[in-house]
DNA sequence: TATTAGCACTCTCATGTGAGGAGTGCTAAT
DNA sequence: ATTAGCACTCCTCACATGAGAGTGCTAATA
């Protein structure tokens, strides 16, 4: 991102901060850092230097006389500059492999299996998104409106294979609008396989950024989340061992939360933005595009399915967040499970 | 259950406290229930009715001074004796009628649909469980003893099929009481379907209720789980909205709460009760044998595959809830259910 | 010039107190 | 059998208070 670049002694203490941050989510005071980690300098140059960091953006304040506490900035920073040790997560590997070696699982269950690996180690909430049908040619897609404010999408493939689809009509688009949605992406995508028009769609919707509240730009998003959704599974699961973290203690957060777990929608809105990329990707609180996901960050992978990405692993939990650990593990697990689907598992 | 009766008069104050507790969990004061249900009787002899139905276990007082609040033998009383409204579900009917009839959706996406809908018609947690392996008839079971605390039940059976499950490893059995489990089950059931096996091991779990820490026992329980999970998904959702009523104000609950929805193995105990019996079940507060949901009640039916009662669906939700409704809604659902398989959905 | 000691200041949080209110149980009157 | 009256209990909430932690600033120091 942006390159800017701190002083050794700035990023020594900015890196204490953090660190104490994570181990603990109190602000962290100069007294408390200069202790802990034994900088041979005095509380009062510590605090110099906080204020500083925080002139800078990497700390922030909660109130006038608290401590420091890092902000999205800052872990940004600490994902790109400072990380470098490498867990080894050979043994989750292990466990992996075993387990579609030994048996006939289907994938949603091996997926619903890397989600809890994937929880269960790093304590926090663990994603899985079983691929799309990235490769099925589009021969006919049609919008009718259904029920009061949903709308049913159906697709035919060149598979011969029809599927539907309810979604909520959240634009309010009237009949004639989907009919013209219809009849555009027909004219436009007929006989592009699925990924290819996701992937243009995607590319569109980037172009007209600007017009945000645009009607075309609103019902490309409806049209990409027709074709996302159709096919593919969201498996979340760790919630219960996530929410005796600390910063959990506030009954709203946790609402909040679960409301995003629950909201397969902003989940695909992410995953859209994943696919794009390879190797991990972090996301880091207010970075995510989904508002309700701005007090989290999200660690992600692609994984590979005959060689090109098809679906998505990943931990999804506070910012306050081991990255180094979470992400190597996040790495490890993307990794093999593209190598189990190469043997054709 | 017991068929204890109340004169008409306490029958009608303790209801009066029950629907006032149900619309708002405060507890309940005398003067309240003369004024809001205007009996033609003072608070005072109110009140002596009240400690009378506290007497008799109805009632309970958070703390002396405090208005009184319906134990869960007030709920079963009012289940039993009061409900008799039925609520029309129709709009529900007709909604998930057209949804299976529009398209190929298969059952998994119904069952989640349809605890999608129980939830938000509810505001309650939607519960839906599908069909176990009912039919297919066991040729062998093994249990192998797997990485650390866990099991590998396989089997196979006559179709042909090899399916697997990882199990937790709760009773600590080691590999020799592991065999011996596999041996006994293979010669005695082999041949048998799973749903027979499945009766017949709740038969003998109900006959040796008593020696409850009895290994063998245990181990019965071990096998009744790995036939049942096997190829059953469980739907629960609704979370985020459940969290809104009052009562769930506190965050312990909430985590109990969101241990319980992931605990799978607490929903097969409670299922595998429910399958015995026909019609609509209520399951209030500590009737529940799932210690985890002891805070909870559950409304619960089976619906029927082939004539044969085949998955469940339900409503999971607090004790204070609204019975009359959520027993006809879950009541409507599970015959809607039945009337689609019927028709070879 | 960079660092540090000292100090006044700010803000939070835990604790205690006391008024207000809701509801009870009991007794005596109806 | 019912009810009015009343003393009593217990909870809740608002408010004050003090301790503690941490800051920013200034002036002294190496």
């Amino acid at each position: 991102m942006m390159g800017e670049i701190l002083d050794e002694r700035s990023e020594k203490v900015l890196l204490a901060v953090i660190k104490s941050y994570i181990e603990n989510p109190d602000p962290v005071g100069s007294r408390y850092v200069t202790k802990k980690y034994d900088f041979h300098y005095s509380p009062a140059t510590i605090r110099n230097i906080m204020a500083d960091l925080e002139d800078l953006g990497f700390l922030s304040q909660p109130h006038t006389s608290a401590g420091r506490v890092p902000t999205d900035k800052a872990y940004r920073y600490y994902v790109e500059n400072i990380i470098d040790e490498k867990k080894d997560y050979n043994e989750l590997l292990e466990t992996l492999y075993n387990k579609i070696r030994s048996g006939a699982e289907d994938m949603d269950t091996l997926l619903d299996e890397t989600s809890r690996t994937l929880s269960s180690i790093s304590k926090y909430l663990g994603l899985a998104v079983s691929p799309g049908p990235e490769g099925s040619v589009l021969r006919k897609i049609e919008f009718v409106p259904y029920k009061d404010d949903r709308i049913a999408v159906v697709i035919l493939t060149d598979e011969g294979v029809i599927r539907h689809k309810i979604i909520k009509n959240e634009l309010a688009l009237n009949p004639s609008e989907l009919s013209r949605i219809s009849n555009y992406l027909n004219k436009e995508y007929k006989g592009y396989t699925i990924k290819q028009i996701r992937e243009h769609l995607a590319e569109e919707l980037r172009r007209d950024k600007a017009m945000y509240d645009n009607m075309i730009n609103r019902s490309l998003s409806l049209c990409r989340e027709a074709l996302y959704t159709y096919g593919s599974q969201i498996f979340i699961t760790g919630l219960s061992q996530m929410l005796d973290l600390p910063e959990f203690s506030d009954i709203e957060r946790i609402k909040r939360i679960s409301k995003t777990i629950e909201n397969k929608r902003a989940i695909i809105t992410l995953i859209d933005r994943i696919m794009d990329s390879e190797g991990v990707q972090v996301i880091i609180g207010t970075e995510n595009p989904v508002s309700d996901m701005k007090e989290l960050s999200v660690i992600v992978s692609t994984y590979k399915e005959k060689g090109r990405p098809s679906g998505v692993i990943g931990i999804i939990g506070p910012k306050r967040m081991d990255y180094s650990t979470v992400i190597s593990l996040v790495d490890s697990a993307s990794r093999i499970l593209t190598k189990l689907f190469e043997e054709g598992g």
